[in-house]
DNA sequence: CGGGTGTTTGAGGGTTGTCAACTGTTGTGG
DNA sequence: CCACAACAGTTGACAACCCTCAAACACCCG
């Protein structure tokens, strides 16, 4: 299985053979962190750059009442620092939500990257600017999307984002998330997102079993979600087997 | 009056009188945009920063039903840019809701900037991450506080944003914001926004009137919305005229 | 097989939206 | 200085959406 950043960043920019190689190089395997425990890297080298190899995780909030919110999904391939070590003081936590495989690039191989390559450069870039458009669109869904069209949407933002690190096939991909997870991701109770995915699967166009979710009809999806994948930023799919197939 | 910028990356990390002056002379003016039009840089230089000298400013989105959703408030000292040029296409718009004062510094003279200044650099990295962090707080605010903590939570926010560039003294500030605008910011309609707003005057915690807020308690006011300033990450102001009266 | 976790269902109530009309305020031109 | 238009704020009635509480059911794993 291909590095998932590899993947990531070659979706904002065809990456060369050779940036493809080194960037591979530069993660290092950290650890394993056990589902529904935190992500913590006090003491870590501020410059480093974690990034999740395989698993789930998110970004919350914990309120005194016992609530939570989930402000953003962290899956394959994407970095989970919470840069906090450049300001004082950390405003959220990282949460594993599945068991997380962790990798680290060091502040200076990232540097030595960014500074021989344009390319991972720019793609570093793309990659940061595209995670300000996804918590953009989280706000824009929170705000003035009803139940069924924000959940209709994140499915398609999530899919969307596992295809691009290829973990996802047409119509599946994995997802390992209880209701009550959805329900703090969405602003909503798990027995609203519960009953929220019934009208869902009546109207035919997902189920969802197992950890997974097959989306029957992802234009009508796409549809009922306004989901729009251009602030996704993703390019088509340049390095991938199935280019290389075309 | 100074510039707003140089006060705001001031409360990010204490910039000498070098750094203050030489960021100062840095900015040059460019333009005035009236109110109720859309700030747009088309043909820019990409690395190019544009700054709010004076007036205030949205990002939001437009849909095709007429609801619009405002998804970050841009006040003097902000950088306004949609960094739509490194991705090659828009998502979101940037439309001025007074008239602003727009003004610019080109990406050759940041780069000198920051490479001279290691207190720059930071300052410059710090406010990208509080406004990630601003961002992350309204998708907290949009999926787990009521209306009534929604408008307490934003009223502490932006009174302490005004207040780090100049613009607020100890309970009050402008708020040149219509109630449609707070809906359309807060996720709810003008009529809701106006009950809630009729329910904060009952309670003796604010007046809103001639667009200017008094905040009549501020740790009610506080308590009641849930604010906790952590997330904005500005230290004690340092290089202010209070600081120096102290 | 049993316990824990996750999902499903029901009833009732609170919050917010919709629609429509009315009032107040501001700015402009005669 | 007044008349007027345009915009912003306010109010009421009703409906839709979502929450709360509580209990039952299903699934997974040791």
């Amino acid at each position: 299985m291909q590095n998932p950043l590899v993947r990531k960043l070659d979706r904002y920019i065809h990456l060369s053979e050779t940036d493809r190689h080194c960037l591979a190089e530069a993660v290092s395997p950290v650890r394993m962190v056990a589902a529904r425990t935190d992500i913590i890297h006090e003491g870590d080298d501020p410059r480093a750059v974690n990034v999740i190899l395989d698993g789930w995780a998110c970004r919350y909030r914990q309120f005194a009442n016992g609530r939570r919110q989930i402000v953003a999904l962290l899956l394959p391939g994407d970095p989970c620092d919470p840069h906090v070590f450049l300001l004082d003081v950390m405003d959220h936590a990282i949460g594993a939500i599945t068991p997380v495989a962790l990798g680290q690039i060091s502040g200076g191989a990232l540097q030595t990257l960014t500074a021989r390559s344009a390319g991972l450069d720019i793609a570093f870039h793309r990659e940061a600017l595209a995670t300000a458009a996804v918590q953009r669109e989280w706000t824009v869904s929170l705000g003035s999307r009803t139940g069924i069209e924000r959940l209709a949407h994140l499915f398609c933002e999530l899919h969307a984002r596992l295809a691009a690190v290829g973990l996802a096939d047409d119509t599946t991909c994995p997802m390992p998330i209880t209701q009550n997870d959805l329900g703090d991701a969405m602003g909503q109770t798990s027995v609203h997102i519960n009953r929220t995915l019934q009208e869902l699967r009546g109207l035919g166009l997902i189920t969802l079993r197992s950890r997974r979710l097959t989306i029957h009809d992802p234009a009508a999806l796409a549809r009922l979600g306004h989901f729009d994948p251009t602030y996704l930023h993703l390019t088509a799919e340049a390095g991938s087997a199935a280019a290389r197939r075309a």
